[in-house]
DNA sequence: TCTATCATCGAACGCTTGTTCGAAACCTGT
DNA sequence: ACAGGTTTCGAACAAGCGTTCGATGATAGA
């Protein structure tokens, strides 16, 4: 969907996302005001709405179009590639790379998951759902591969997406490590713990004692 | 904080503020209306601010309650155990036990993190700074003590806390691995790939062409 | 130059929101 | 049965919200 030089509407389009994105990203989408959106894009309110039909939908511009590039990109990058470790090491690495390039889109897009509906949140959802898929298959071929056991798969995937997913609340480009790193890290972290290192595999069972389990019960359950 | 029997009015504080946090789990705190809640409780609009004087302290009270339990439970659970390893392990095993018994509170704390601000915002920030030095410290030991090299220790600490606190976004207490499995699993995963497995470090710097990196900027860099 | 389409705008509407206030109702110890 | 504090409530307010509408300006092809 993405590419190709474009229109001045389509540009101007792009410029009302992009500056919703950033307010959004700082204030969240509910506490935005469209006439927030107005005064940064120094457009008038209703001028706005020739782009969008309604916030709702301008959200959904913002997440579908971010949704799109990420997943395109990661396509055309594991194309010609065969090993699913390295199909993997370079979705993690494309997703990391566009998240910290992109920041506030892709922090709208984690953080605001829930705030669209109907047949916006339908649409967006069959994307992630696509995304998901490819990581839970590709985890599914490497455990094969390689004889991972004792892993769920489920649990494996949504914790590699926690990792990527949760940098926008701590990652901070100017204090941190660079893309590169944090790309690095992150792989080397998962990847190792999810292949798994036999010597810890051995002690393991040593902490299961479940008496602890039901200690936490709070007072929230009354 | 937390304990003793409790007064009839520290009950029914209780009881508004578990409400609430489902309420607000479920849509969020900003689309989430007094009115929502006075419906939810049975009590009237000008009744609920008998227990908070503002909406905003509705959820400062909800996340500082549900924080101080986690750290205080945490505290209790490795008071007098030296091994940071094993530490780490109680503390992971506490953090998500707690989680996925109380998914409604712990995911108005994860998700409503920046929907407080001013003197709330500062007492939430502390605590969750002594949870994160908390674990910084107890990583920084942890590879000190088994050599591990070349993983940023701040990078680890938040991947942990990312694959920690996202689970709000997909388990499904129903249809998932139970509490012991799901800690089980991100234990393994994130510890021995903390750890490090010699043997994938090697592979490691296969994938490191920087070629890829520039690939996927987007449209949205203009 | 005329015209049709595109792009923008000011002003307003109807609705929901968080919060307040003074008065009632309830409870408890005397 | 009374008094005092605790708890609850109905009704209202002011402010902000998303959205609409008819009219105006800009642009470009005939």
């Amino acid at each position: 969907m993405p590419g190709e030089p474009q229109s001045k509407y389509d540009q101007k389009l792009l410029h009302v996302l992009k500056t919703s994105s950033a307010i959004f990203a700082e204030k969240g989408y509910h506490s935005t005001s469209i006439r927030d959106i107005s005064r940064a894009t120094r457009m008038s309110l209703s001028g706005l709405y020739y782009y969008f039909k309604s916030k709702e939908e301008l959200l959904f511009l913002i997440q579908y179009h971010c949704f799109s590039t990420v997943m395109d990109d990661c396509r055309k990058l594991i194309a010609d590639v065969d090993d699913p470790v390295r199909r993997l090491k370079l979705l993690i690495e494309n997703h990391l790379n566009y998240f910290v390039n992109n920041m506030d889109e892709m922090k709208v897009l984690s953080h605001e998951a829930n705030s669209i509906s109907g047949e916006f949140f339908r649409k967006v959802n069959a994307k992630k759902r696509q995304y998901v898929d490819l990581v839970i298959d590709l985890l599914t071929e490497i455990a094969r591969e390689r004889r991972v056991k004792d892993v769920d798969i489920r649990v494996a995937a949504f914790s590699l997406f926690g990792m990527m997913n949760w940098i926008y609340n701590w990652y901070n480009p100017r204090k941190d490590v660079d893309v590169a790193g944090l790309s690095q890290n992150i792989t080397r972290i998962f990847l190792s713990g999810f292949l798994g290192d036999k010597s810890i595999e051995a002690e393991r069972l040593e902490t299961g004692r479940e008496s602890h389990l039901d200690r936490a019960v709070s007072i929230w359950q009354q």
